[in-house]
DNA sequence: ACCTGAACACCGTTCAAGT
DNA sequence: ACCTGAACACCGTTCAAGT
């Protein structure tokens, strides 16, 4: 929008007033609709309309940046009800979190990516720990915790990284289509079922083609899985 | 090691021939010993004792570069012997697969978070497709595939993304150790089994502090739930 | 306290020119 | 066929200097 700041004078004041949360707001908003590439330190200034330097005294570098803007995306995540059956708990939980991710795909990989700075963004780990320890798990407990926390955000961060460049998506389609049958039976013997629907066999992204019942089956080997290992309790 | 391309002849060959197989070599020692952050075009070009204009020669752009790099690591893996049951062969796979990316954590971190661009990386997924069809799975094929793939990669990935730089380890375990109680009451509570062994609780990394066991908690939650969705078969 | 303007040390990529 | 040397259009970050 803005272009690069016109002569205003040396040290003089931006003409509108940059905050912390304006900095972030507009990061987040580049990521999100130019993707990850397309953001700098210099595009966001050129965008506020002020020189780099003044993000800095603002935010620090651009490693404390993207942490915030990690922040601002998680927080916007709502634990579901405390009181409902905590299968169903645990499956909104995931859901949600999947659903947000597919609304801002570029900075949900990123969160996922990167190491989370913010302390903060323990809210959604230390409600899966206490409904952990509230349903009974006790020795298992960090594995069980690791492995939904693994498997759930690793799941979701593998649906959103699409095998091809937007600009060669048809290359990779006529690659995939092409495949030898030699070298891939079984892929290519399933090719109708798999082709644009299984991970490393897509050549659309992950929001164009949402992968909501794979998801949705493997939270229930994981639920399954966790109930199956619970102390046996007499009612 | 080599310095800048000391003053050699305009046109003249490199006193060591480049070859494309010397320069993906060269750039996966680079990126495992000195990190993905260290490594550019030009960083490999200077190791190599070229100008970074002969690397576009030989392997086209960076993205096609670390795809060549990326296969290198991937196609290292080797599949389990044919025939052992079929828990036993998903077991050994997921443990090869994970025991690999310890041994090159930058070079499996990178695999796992860009697209794959090279077709040939398909040998594990086609071997996985196979195995569950031999075993039976039909209706679900799709759905267990991408459970499996996106829950094992993504774990991997996930435990290897430290919390916090090499350098800012102890900052980030303060941070942890200080949490407040009001707003993380079961961390807290816990803490003395989920510091440092729970994801985004650690700051050790993944190869220092490796979650063996809650990996292997992952791999039998899933096996025992594809288990439990096998078609009855009498015997 | 807040911002400018310039500088420093980097990038990836392209291309005419050489052998 | 293979490589140089230079150029172009970028980066992140720092810092003295201004108001």
């Amino acid at each position: 929008m803005s272009a690069v700041p016109a002569g205003r004078k040396r040290g003089a004041r931006a003409e509108v007033p940059i905050t912390k949360d304006a900095i972030v707001e507009t990061a987040f908003r580049i990521i999100e609709e130019r993707g990850l590439e397309a953001f700098s330190m210099r595009s966001l200034a050129t965008e506020l309309g002020v020189f780099p330097a003044t993000l800095y005294w603002h935010v620090g570098d651009r490693s404390c940046l993207l942490g915030l803007v990690e922040h601002r995306w998680i927080e916007e995540v709502v634990l579901p009800d405390e009181c409902t059956d905590w299968r169903d708990w645990m499956l909104q939980l995931g859901r949600r979190y999947r659903a947000h991710a597919l609304a801002h795909p570029n900075v949900a990989r990123l969160a996922t990516i990167e190491r989370a700075r913010n302390v903060d963004s323990l809210v959604i780990p230390d409600a899966i720990v206490g409904k952990l320890i509230e349903i009974g798990l006790d020795r298992d407990l960090v594995h069980a915790y690791n492995a939904i926390m693994g498997a759930v955000r690793g799941f979701v961060l593998l649906e959103l990284s699409p095998r091809s460049e937007p600009d060669a998506e048809s290359d990779v389609e006529s690659d995939l289509r092409n495949l030898d049958e030699e070298r891939f039976p079984n892929i290519t013997a399933q090719f109708d079922r798999l082709g644009d629907h299984a991970l490393s066999m897509r050549w659309s992204n992950g929001v164009d083609r949402p992968l909501n019942d794979s998801f949705d089956f493997l939270m229930s080997l994981l639920i399954d899985g966790l109930a199956a290992r619970l102390p046996v309790t007499r009612p």
